[in-house]
DNA sequence: GTAGATGCAAAGTATTTGCGACAAG
DNA sequence: CTTGTCGCAAATACTTTGCATCTAC
């Protein structure tokens, strides 16, 4: 376990609150990737007082603070996730919508060289794999 | 040359009328990749009565019938391009905003295999990178 | 104590839609 | 003719913001 929420917020000198605090909690405890509207039903359940304002203005504070990411996937509502060491992409099944998170080394290196070959050093990308599941 | 997007219209059943004509001439004159508000101003030069809602419907008539594509770029708008048969992805310069086209047929088949792995079809994909440019 | 955070409601964007008038096939 | 399209304005969906109040440090 790398540290939390909390410990980044303090390292980074974001001010903690309750509101902070229980979002921060929600995203740790959600393996799936919520929107702000399914965050907000969550922090809803601990405090029902946090507006929903609050709850935008504070994934967005820590996206910028590299605490979250944000993924704005195939004609939705913009989703987040807890950022940690391990980078990885998604692989999102059309039908359901469930998402698989995955890396693949051999793609992160192409990424690089495609970009090298353009005159360009890669500060970020963005790899989204949409697929159905086989019939088994 | 491949078929020009009247020409598709006519081959999927789309009814052509002047509106459409007009945004699929802008469309294909356009090598950059043009958000609605955009393509509203370019149409509007040649006939200042179309409406932004007819952009708005006609764009979306023309991704739904395999004619235009949309990407959804970090933090901005939907913005449409022009669907040929070469498939290519973007490297987007995060200063300047330039967008560059690339094909690199590696990956593309990394992606293929990724997908296969956790039992899935591949029908889709996004992959942009974001760079900034080297100092030559 | 003070700078910054919160809740609320109002304001912004981007996009869609209902409807009566109109045009393509 | 008849079905689908257009322009307009109103509606919707998501997100941001002004302001008065409150709270972490």
């Amino acid at each position: 376990m790398s540290e939390t929420i909390e410990q980044k917020c303090l390292s980074k000198g974001v001010k903690l609150t309750d509101q902070r605090r229980i979002i921060a909690q929600v995203m740790s405890q959600s393996s799936d990737h919520p929107d702000v509207d399914e965050l907000y039903i969550r922090v809803s359940k601990i405090d029902p007082k946090i507006s929903i304002a609050t709850v935008y203005r504070t994934v967005k504070l820590f996206e910028e603070s590299g605490i979250l990411t944000k993924h704005e996937f195939k004609g939705g509502k913009a989703r987040y996730e807890e950022l940690n060491e391990g980078h990885h992409d998604h692989l999102i099944d059309v039908k359901s919508g469930e998402i698989i998170e995955f890396v693949d080394e051999e793609i992160e290196e192409l990424q690089k060289k495609v970009a090298e070959k353009y005159g360009y050093t890669l500060v970020d990308h963005k790899l989204e794999l949409y697929g159905v599941k086989k019939k088994s």
